[in-house]
DNA sequence: TACCCACCTTACCGATCGGTACAAAAAAAA
DNA sequence: TTTTTTTTGTACCGATCGGTAAGGTGGGTA
């Protein structure tokens, strides 16, 4: 019944998505928006609320699609493999051409004015939530004997997610997905191996 | 000569740099600034310029205060020795509670609207001698033998650059100092040694 | 064809943005 | 004490911020 929508209320989405990852929270203006997005300012309220709403929409379509990646590699056998293949993955999604340079929890408002601390918050919720879930990983792989006796899988997964984050800060200063890769490389050879004595 | 300023420069200018810090460039607005600083707004463009200089004046005073503690680790006697330092160091700075979480280099401007982008790069550009530094000390120690053959200074540069900048977003996350020196010590378990074979 | 209802467009809201004109005020120089 | 010079405080600038009121517009339903 009455009036259908002019756009697609996804792929819209996926635009505002784009412009939130390259500019940050506060750096998106609504202005901004609805031009990448192709619609009007009122088009915006009416289909997504407002602009800590339609961040959060956007943001919970990126976190999806990032899962899609992380459950793929939690399929490796081993920690050791799985870590190796998202740092890998990690390289070139953060370099890839076809999106802004680094990850959205990283460039979406690390430091913002007092009003938008909600949203620093949220994103800070979702590293910590990728550092859990590699938390979890490793310690069920410190259960069972997999990874050496006396590793932390909360060091483990923390060091992890240092790399990461820190590969997105390489990746917004124009490091290639090469680089990254070498970084990548090198962060496995601090991976725990069991005492030789 | 003539009437003389009410208000120390470089106070103030600390107090500038200390919201920068924490807002972000973007996030920092002229008010906030003013009012950490202590004085009012014609005065803020007669002593400093404008906004973005005011910036650029406070980042010159960070960066020095950096490039102290730099200058510090790079007394040590191997390279090895100086990171371990150095990331010690970090995870003791950027948890700092006498100042905002973090490091100015990637708090400030990671990602931003189309009219900031001088001041992104400006920001690159620092982390980018950060990284410049390290690797010189690397290839020193590269080219006397003092690092095993094969060592990519490079590499080992940007591994350490990365991990420095993801302790920063791990502390903007609310990481202890203690939780990011363990971080550091895991790290260093992937320095380069010469092949056992 | 006539109706209805949601959508789209235009034009606007108050607040805040970075930046400045102007005159009162105050300290050094005369 | 008067003059001069610079800083200070107030009050304001146009532009943009996020957000919205209201009526024209167009596609379903009857």
């Amino acid at each position: 019944m009455s009036r259908p929508r002019t756009f697609c209320e996804v792929s819209a989405l996926d635009r505002a998505l784009e412009v939130f990852w390259r500019s940050g929270y506060e750096g998106a203006s609504i202005s901004a928006l609805t031009e990448a997005m192709g619609i009007n300012r009122p088009s915006l309220y009416a289909t997504y609320g407002n602009k800590e709403e339609l961040f959060q929409k956007a943001l919970a379509r990126y976190v999806a699609l990032k899962n899609e990646f992380f459950q793929e590699v939690l399929a490796e056998p081993t920690a050791r493999e799985m870590v190796a293949k998202l740092l890998d993955g990690a390289a070139e999604i953060l370099t890839d051409p076809e999106h802004p340079a680094g990850c959205l929890s990283v460039q979406g408002a690390l430091a913002c004015s007092a009003e938008t601390e909600r949203v620093h918050h949220e994103l800070a919720k979702i590293r910590a939530e990728y550092e859990g879930r590699l938390r979890q990983r490793f310690a069920e792989e410190c259960a069972d004997g997999r990874l050496p006796p006396g590793t932390d899988p909360d060091v483990l997964a923390r060091f992890v997610a240092t790399i990461s984050h820190g590969m997105s800060v390489q990746a917004s200063g124009g490091a290639t997905c090469e680089q990254l890769r070498e970084v990548a490389r090198m962060a496995m050879r601090a991976w725990p191996v069991p005492d030789q004595a």
